[in-house]
DNA sequence: CCCGTATATGCTCACTAAGAGTATATACGC
DNA sequence: GCGTATATACTCTTAGTGAGCATATACGGG
């Protein structure tokens, strides 16, 4: 409601040098854009549900599912993210919370000031990417088709010390731009904490970070559609992971940050899983969102121990080895811990 | 950005039922209001910034700073709320980050639907409630003067015992209304990890849930005013804490909520110290904060094993006692560590 | 001037959680 | 039947944390 914005009263009467123009037109021209990160493990591999769509002039095809907000038709902005997506995909959300909001991007690609202005909030949807209820329209991709610096369960990637490591180094040398206000820290720093160089721990959680500052050094294909010099100053700009249309990737990287951090302290793997599910499948997917860092008895342990699970009595066979004992979410643990989830810290360095 | 929201194309040819209408005006009527939660902590109190408006029906005059967002005038979200800020208060913020969007509350004050409909922004900022550049308007107000029952700097507070656990139970005992999907956490379930009762730990970090709570069971003047119905069906509704007017108490709540979690893995105390301060002095503002359940010894070497802090070399004298040797914030652990903050844990279980 | 008191600071101990290694059990396939 | 792969159990070590005790230093009152 924001009663007040509503043009019927003024904020106070002493209000300084400029109070809201309450009496006319709020934030004239500004869309609401609904953003569904839809996320699911299919085999051991963390997917993102995407809806491929005409290229734009960088090649992007890919966008997550989205839709504007309509006061009138959805009763909340949850409400309307799952109508948008339902009627462009089939599916039902199960899972679903708010992610970020987003305005301040993009205002260079489109330099015609008469196309309204967007502000897009980026949703997070947890669901099993098998028996999807009625799945029509889109293709669950890999997240680290997107994102291929996140992808440490081989090892670390590649791509970070072929690619990434020596233009970011490069690009740290440049000076930034200073900024008003306090001393920022300098790029070289940034760099280092944000990739993990030069014995910095990797900081799983810091999707979003990494992925904004490849954009702000021009180094993902976003930077160039949107004009940023940055871009436009690499003669060797390699190709760093798929991008998608609009701010969608960024919405992504969120999103997969929000699930890296939540999956410690709520229990939203299970989410992810099937109702009944072996330990080594649990971490497996767990793994998969995080990386491989787990050991696999103090995983165990952990799980058990923490009441997140239990038995149901029943086997899985064919599992190469010793049937594997079934477990399923043990709902009461929601009763009895304030904060339970899958409390794996962080891995030690690994450069 | 968004570009496929600015009417430009449909979003995937073969999608579905229903695509969004783009070429017609997207969300119409919708109004995106800032409003920013600006937090302090003057003598051991933590505060935040309000100012005063006209009683609205339920009698509430507090308001915090808002505008709306102009995507003209304003080049991110954030600007646009520093303007504001700085347009009702004079003060320039210094940290601040973004917290929800809220669209879906208070439309039943509002029966006039030719109203527009307006999504708030919610921002939290953390400042020194003395030293502040230049406050033209408004006052600091004890945050627990909104929420008397998350104040337990003197042990559990009577307010609940008293006034909230007996109704909050009651509340449970009626059905709730069923809803769709799967089996939700009974009420009295939900009461008792809310708010720590019937041996459950108090987590001082369900700041909003509690709040939701309270509105949810009518308990809170701002569900009256919205025509909830748990609201009218109360006989003997007690006053919890001060209102606010528009939803902005749920704002701030969300901002309490992520201060008190945000302090513990980043090191925004220290935007609400002076330049030097001795250990004791920061273990009282933490404690206001997150409540008084530190350790002085431990929290001594929490700090300094942390690397979070150094000394000056000076003292402070007139303390009552041994002087105090003063302490800066240590601006380089930001370099060294991924996540440094004031790791305190939670209290043990306290009824 | 000395001593009580309040605060600051240092040290130690016990308990727990977490990382990591070793050993044993059980099914499947050749 | 036996090798192999997986599941499960037990143990050791270390780090972190809650908590108590001891000591240092200034201030104020008798």
């Amino acid at each position: 409601m924001n009663m007040e914005l509503s043009g019927r009263r003024k904020p106070t009467p002493e209000t300084a040098h400029r109070t809201p123009d309450t009496d006319t037109e709020l934030s004239p021209s500004v869309g609401i854009g609904l953003n569904a990160a839809i996320v699911a493990v299919a085999e051991n591999e963390p997917v993102a549900l995407v809806v491929r769509g005409e290229p734009d002039r960088i090649g992007a095809t890919d966008i997550l599912p989205f839709g504007p907000f309509d006061p009138i038709e959805h009763r909340t902005l949850e409400s309307g993210l799952r109508a948008w997506v339902h009627n462009q995909t089939g599916l039902d959300l199960g899972y679903a919370e708010q992610l970020y909001t987003f305005a301040d991007r993009g205002r260079h690609a489109e330099p015609d000031d008469a196309s309204p202005h967007v502000v897009s909030i980026g949703y997070l949807a947890l669901t099993q990417a098998v028996g999807h209820h009625g799945l029509t329209n889109g293709v669950w991709r890999s997240w680290y088709q997107y994102f291929p610096w996140e992808d440490w369960r081989r090892g670390r990637p590649e791509i970070i010390a072929h690619e990434i490591e020596p233009r970011l180094k490069s690009w740290a040398e440049k000076p930034s731009a200073p900024k008003a206000g306090s001393s920022p820290i300098p790029r070289a720093d940034r760099v280092r904490i944000c990739f993990g160089l030069d014995g910095m721990a990797w900081d799983e959680e810091k999707v979003l970070e990494r992925f904004e500052m490849l954009y702000e050094a021009g180094l993902v294909d976003e930077a160039l559609r949107d004009g940023r010099s940055a871009a436009r100053e690499w003669t060797d700009r390699p190709k760093l992971g798929l991008p998608m249309q609009s701010d969608h990737r960024r919405i992504l990287a969120t999103a997969i940050s929000r699930t890296r951090s939540k999956i410690k302290y709520r229990p939203v793997v299970f989410e992810l899983m099937p109702d009944e599910f072996t330990l080594y499948e649990l971490q497996k997917t767990v793994e998969a969102i995080l990386g491989p860092h787990l050991h696999k008895q103090n995983f165990r342990r952990l799980v058990e121990g923490a009441g997140l699970v239990e038995p149901t009595g029943d086997v899985k066979t064919r599992t190469g080895g010793r049937p594997a004992k079934l477990f399923r979410f043990r709902r009461e643990v929601l009763l009895e811990r304030p904060a339970p989830g899958v409390r794996v810290s962080a891995p030690p360095v690994r450069n």
